[in-house]
DNA sequence: GTCTATAATTAGATAGAC
DNA sequence: GTCTATCTAATTATAGAC
């Protein structure tokens, strides 16, 4: 065998860290620019505290991203893979109930919501203006997400099963209802309330689940 | 009568506008701040920007309002007093019927969230995360706003006439429900809703009401 | 793949002429 | 009260050593 010019897992000198590996370098960047963005905006967000924050350099976000918009694109491609994997295991298994479906996501949608506040909060920093990411958000993700739900909720109205909201306004009337809670949860705490309690979450999807779709079947 | 030795009228050599007078430079700073704040967050906003829209120079900034800080804070007085004047409106003439009053408060807040999308977009701006301006904007407006809606929130509980949501995640809900729409019209826009029609707004509040206090008395 | 050094911008704040 | 010019600090992006 010849002899190892440089043994990677030793330090150069000079060097304060290892190589940690591509993969593992890009999803502690990632965990650390989702805080970061959802904190501060887009504007406000700092690379260099992003790094930081990931125990990386400033320039590997040109490295491993090319720019800040696009790991800024890399931090939504993970959350809505979240938000969808959430609301499929919720719905799973109540393909053939229309009512028993909706309500699964409602309850998705809040238990992501609490788990995941920087979603919410970047999706509200952002649809507060046109921008590019706007646009790129509704043609990437948004804009399907928005279909299911729009779907499932025109057939139980048609039931006469759900409450009078036309499906227009829907979609910002119910995540508005669902996420503001733990997307302003700082304010929350301010007034006495700590939206991280399961209790308040449990409290809050079922009156939610009871404004939308009023009391259940059981129940009558 | 001594010969005035300055004509205030007149632009002085290499000025390209005359003085306004305080009081108009001062509402034409606000009025262009709160639009690039809504728009940018506080961190993102320019007072440059600002300036210019408002046909001032950045460095009247400093001496009309000393801070960036202090500009931000007076957007807040002014938008916040334009909330509790649509409230009042609404609300005046049904002080003695605690339905009505909730009612009444709903179409007031749905109206200025409509009118004023600022207002919401700063407030969902600033309540992402702890800072000093979170805190000002709680002891100075926010918390003493939330205590009439608690009280006659749990009035009309205790008469059975309310949805089951418990006051402390009132606040939240309902804001959520009846801002986004509007906070984020821009999204809205791109889904095909156009939250500045005002039959948009008409549905809208008359859902809202509908889901937080169900059907009125009158179609019982 | 990692890191230092730095270029190029832009920000808010400020001093002083008028 | 207005405006120009400038200061200091922070930003993202980039070039090149290792």
């Amino acid at each position: 065998m010849s002899t190892p010019v440089v043994d990677p897992a030793t330090p150069a000198p000079g060097r304060t860290r290892r190589n940690r590996g591509s993969e593992v370098v890009r999803d502690a960047l990632i965990d650390a620019a989702i805080v970061e963005f959802a904190a501060n905006g887009f504007d406000g967000a700092s690379t260099r505290r992003i790094a930081e924050a990931a125990g990386a350099h400033q320039s590997q976000i040109k490295y491993h991203f090319d720019t800040k918009n696009e790991l800024w694109k890399r931090c939504l491609d993970r959350m809505i893979g979240e938000l969808e994997a959430a609301i499929a295991a919720a719905t799973d298994g109540h393909r053939d109930d229309p009512r028993a479906l909706v309500e699964a996501s409602i309850r998705g949608l809040v238990e992501l919501a609490a788990r995941r506040p920087e979603l919410s909060r970047i999706m509200m920093h952002e649809a507060t203006s046109d921008s590019e990411r706007l646009a790129w958000l509704f043609e990437t993700h948004t804009g399907r997400l928005r279909a299911p739900l729009d779907r499932r909720w025109g057939r139980l109205r048609e039931r006469g099963d759900a409450a009078p909201i036309g499906s227009d306004v829907l979609y910002h009337t119910l995540i508005g209802a669902a996420s503001l809670l733990y997307a302003n949860a700082p304010e929350a705490r301010l007034m006495g309330v700590d939206p991280a309690d399961p209790a308040v979450f449990e409290r809050h999807a079922d009156a939610l689940v009871a404004l939308f779709l009023g009391p259940g079947s059981d129940d009558r």
